[in-house]
RNA sequence: GGGGCAAUACCAGAGUGGCCAAAUGGGGCAGACUGUAAAUCUGCUGGGAAACCUUCGGUGGUUCGAAUCCAUCUUGCCCCA
């Protein structure tokens, strides 16, 4: 199987330009993808660039991921709407920073035959003036041809149109494709479907600049918009927030359960796409799922992968011990009881935000009544709504007891060792609440 | 510049003097089933233990009583010039 045909198979290729297959099997080649340092960590919506890298690299081509300091300071008109809203440059420093190491844990930059290179088009950009700029690059491309591109057409035609600057985008992104070839010999670019027109300027310029009859050929690919089945966006919550790669904001816990969660027929489109297993063992565990559904094999898979590649094998491990103690059928008043400390500390360490708790001593040994508990620990959000969950619905369990009394009264005494509480609200929300 | 229409809870959208905290659908939450699914079914979804209080674009009226009528303002849409 070439490359290409393999990346087709797990669903990465949308447009290709024509001869990039034959390319990429006969040339050892340098590739690359830009990255937005809108914010100080990626999400899993930049995975699939990041898996296109890797894949080239593990097959043995130069990998260059570009952070776009100067092109992020401008703002891509693709897919958006509205005019946005500029990044100053302190801020833009620190998310490159940031985007920079995690691309390093995920990537290979050490091999010594084609280790992964960063690059910021800002080097390239901030000694440039508008003169020489538009005699570099405006020249070679017609307002017509710009103009026909969607994400220009789109904002054109919309009321607020377009302004100067976005409209300019894809000629910085262009020329960041010629300055890589020129100076980096990258002949190759990839990246999300919606960035092909700015692709195309690139392999457009680049021919224009170097004249009709020379051998700059240029070439490209993108990968689909990956979707969500439930029509949600794909890499957001159910309340819209992100899944970023950092632990910090999102921790191994969230992150595997996000995976574990997806449709079925999501789980094994996302196998495809952003994992690393040989197309064969794919294959077997979409088959032998088949088989078993309630055994959940690809999802399980998916979800082990990716969080082993993003968080390794330790944060794996801490996604999967607070998965077992967070859905453990079995998890009851007795098991708790026999919890010591220290299980309790590493479940807390483990855990997401989300489902950390914390409450002053002082206030839980002046005595609360459940439905003042709920509400300040924010499960409920009204008095009437504890009442709600706690007699209606019968839904709130504290410390393994269902509890249907709204009067039922909380002190120290419920605290494991005084220090914590375990409160579960229907089947899914579970959360330790920490006495401090 | 002239004329018409609209604005309702998270969203969409009924309601056109009291029975309206406001139909219905979606969303959300919970329950059953299940695979921590999907589909389906059930309950709940302004605040308050309750009396009752706040809510139907803003303000001011009419009325025993207004989301509903009147005036005015704001915003949005449409038509004419």
């Amino acid at each position: 199987m070439t490359l290409i045909q393999e990346l087709k198979w797990r669903g990465l290729v949308q447009d290709i330009m024509p001869g990039t297959e034959d390319y990429l099997e006969k040339n050892k080649i340098g590739a690359y993808v830009g990255f937005d340092p809108t914010a100080d960590s990626l999400h899993i919506g930049n995975l699939v660039p990041m898996t296109l890298l890797k894949h080239l690299q593990n097959y043995g081509h130069k990998p260059f991921a570009l952070v776009g300091g100067a092109t992020g300071m401008i703002g891509d008109p693709s897919g958006k709407s509205a005019e946005r809203n500029f990044l100053d440059e302190t801020t833009l420093r620190h998310n490159q920073a940031c985007v920079h190491a995690q691309l390093r844990s995920y990537l290979d930059f050490e091999t010594a035959v084609n280790p992964a290179e960063m690059v910021n088009n800002y080097d390239w950009f901030k000694e440039m003036g508008f003169l020489e700029f538009l005699r570099k690059v405006g020249k070679y491309i017609t307002i017509n041809y710009m103009k026909s591109k969607d994400s220009v057409k789109n904002r054109i035609e919309s009321e607020q149109g377009i302004s100067y600057t976005e409209f300019t985008y894809q000629l910085v992104q262009g020329y960041d494709f010629y300055w890589l070839y020129k100076n980096k010999g990258v002949t190759l670019q990839m990246g999300g479907a919606d960035q092909w027109g700015n692709i195309t300027t690139g392999t457009e310029l680049t021919r224009k600049i170097e004249g009709e009859n020379s051998d700059a050929k240029l070439y490209a690919f993108t990968a689909p918009l990956v979707t969500r089945e439930d029509g949600t966006k794909f890499g957001k919550t159910a309340d819209g927030k992100n899944i970023w790669l950092d632990a910090k904001r999102t921790s191994p816990f969230q992150f595997y359960q996000y995976w574990l969660n997806v449709s079925d027929a999501d789980a094994e489109k996302y196998i495809k796409i952003f994992t690393f297993l040989p197309t064969a063992e794919i294959q077997t565990i979409i088959d032998e799922g088949e088989i078993d559904k309630s055994k959940r094999l690809v999802h399980k898979a998916l979800a082990s992968e990716v969080t082993r590649l993003i968080h390794g094998e330790n944060g794996l491990q801490s996604a999967i011990n607070m998965t077992a103690f967070m859905f453990n059928p079995q998890i009851g008043a007795e098991m708790l009881a026999g919890f010591s400390e220290e299980e309790w500390e590493s479940v807390i360490e483990n855990a997401a935000e989300n489902d950390l708790r914390k409450l002053s001593a002082e206030t839980l040994s002046a005595g609360m009544t459940l439905t003042d508990f709920l509400i300040e620990i924010k499960v409920a959000t009204s008095r009437g709504n504890a009442r709600q969950i706690i007699e209606t619905d019968k839904a709130v369990s504290v410390n393994g007891v269902k509890i249907t009394d709204n009067a039922f009264s909380l002190s120290m005494e419920n605290a494991f060792y005084g220090k914590y509480l375990f409160i579960q609200k229907g089947k899914k929300n579970k959360l330790i609440v920490r006495i401090n």
